[in-house]
DNA sequence: CTGCTAGATTGAAGTTCGTCGATCAGCAGC
DNA sequence: GCTGCTGATCGACGAACTTCAATCTAGCAG
């Protein structure tokens, strides 16, 4: 498996679609899910993270750890946090991981807070 | 001030509006604004909060501890910090407390994930 | 094979968070 | 006034989070 990530992202699986927080009354499954992607989104570092990936379309870990200001086990707990959320895939290449994120994980979220 | 929270609503004051997470740098000001209120989001008990809130227009705390199945100080505790968030705005008259929720913080959070 | 490098994992320290019991503040009715 | 009820605040405890140094894994170059 080249993409790494690729396991624990399936293990997120859900659309954390169907119904927004204001229409739905959001039964107690639905809301774990999407408060454990919302925590991932909920740090300063990882959201700085994302739109520098974002910016990039494909960036590797190598290059955040200057931008973010964190050590390397840092940063690499981070991606990994925001890559089981299904925020983010990594693709391994060589000694390189290069990172991108998943627009539609963050459009099934955006649909989540729906009005 | 029959808002209690107006006060604290407004120390939010920011639209966290501009730009998308996506779009944007994203600066450290503006990544740690945007955490908070995602933080406020980021706990199971607290969407079901909102989303019971929404789907009443509004809603007395003390019909909150029933459904959330919380202790009434952790149900205060709840709502404040979804307050602070500028989530949900309470209203208190006589002895009770009545929320409701603020659409365009919700649309403003939206629009900060947005594609 | 040996060394070098990028990234993941582990372990520990310090901080923050969720929860509840106990208490405090304010309003309504007697 | 006093009593009762709703909601906010305080204090404490356990769990989870952020961070980094140290270590481990794996690919590349010689």
């Amino acid at each position: 498996m080249t993409t790494r990530q690729a396991t624990k992202a399936a293990t997120v699986e859900g659309d954390l679609c169907c119904a927004s927080v204001v229409e739905a009354p959001l039964s107690e499954p639905e809301a774990v899910e999407l408060a454990r992607v919302l925590a991932a989104l909920a740090d300063p570092v990882r959201l700085r993270l994302l739109s520098l990936v974002a910016a990039q379309d494909e960036v590797c870990s190598c290059d955040l750890e200057g931008p973010l200001d964190r050590s390397q086990p840092t940063v690499s707990h981070h991606t990994k946090i925001l890559a089981d959320a299904g925020l983010i895939v990594g693709d391994r290449r060589g000694r390189w991981t290069w990172w991108k994120v998943v627009p539609e994980r963050l459009g099934a979220l955006q649909r989540a807070l729906g009005a």
